[in-house]
DNA sequence: ATCTGTGCAAATAGTTTGCATCCTC
DNA sequence: GAGGATGCAAACTATTTGCACAGAT
């Protein structure tokens, strides 16, 4: 089952109902490459007003279906969750693209920092920002 | 000599005149903690307008004097940057503090990333959630 | 029929800008 | 004395809230 049907499958059984801003959206998150803002999304869907868009991504958020990115700059990103797919992003300041990676070695000095420091994690972001390998040699 | 001083020492070699928003945001932040947002400036220092707080906060992170992070709330903190001292932050989710930490295994990893990548990285940030010691065992 | 979701517009919060004035150099 | 620094107020951007109404169940 894809992303958006199970999404609005579990908005269904948090008791909410489904109407076009909700469907809307989902629908896009669904076939995103990666993490947009809000504004965007707001942008790319005409007669859905900004607050529903707004209103919905926090139901997302809550139930754990999208989580925020901070990518450092004025507006947060939004991108659907896969519990399989947990990566972090690499920014790129040329040219703003976003890429996603993963690296075990990395979780691993996670854990251990939230070990050593009696902190028991809930979650983590990292943010590796530079210029990608098509901006560096111009 | 310590960061307040370096800091206006750095700022006058820009170029740039000390006048009294100057002093006493320098003055803050070199006694500072932890990072602190923009607005925690504003409110702790009298007879500053706002608009200096930031057009100060602009000149420091310019000169990297200090640096932005970004604990995924609404606003910014910023904290004077020490070349010598770079670290991350773990942040309480019940009490809201704030704690610095540094890993040279996790550092080993993010570089790690960035070469496998192709990205020359500039910076990166890494923000670790969840719950302090203190609060954990209630 | 009921009660949630939606859209609009107004309200907020954080940040930036315009401009007259102050004060450093 | 000149030009940058400052403070105030207004402008802006992202986000949230109030409210009437449409629409899902």
């Amino acid at each position: 089952m894809n992303w958006s049907t199970h999404a609005s499958q579990r908005l269904d059984e948090a008791g909410h109902r489904s109407g076009r801003a909700r469907r809307r959206v989902v629908e896009l998150l669904g076939s995103a490459d990666c993490a947009l803002t809000a504004l965007e999304i707001d942008r790319r869907i005409d007669s859905v007003g900004r607050a529903s868009v707004y209103r919905t991504l926090e139901r997302l958020e809550q139930l754990r279906l999208i989580q925020r990115v901070d990518i450092g700059g004025d507006s947060a990103g939004y991108e659907r969750v896969d519990a399989s797919d947990h990566h972090h992003h690499l920014v790129c300041q040329a040219c703003g693209c976003l890429s996603p990676f993963t690296s075990e070695k990395l979780e691993d000095a996670i854990a251990a920092v939230g070990q050593s420091a009696g902190f028991a994690l809930a979650s983590h972001d990292v943010v590796l920002r530079g210029t990608c390998a098509d901006c560096g040699d111009a």
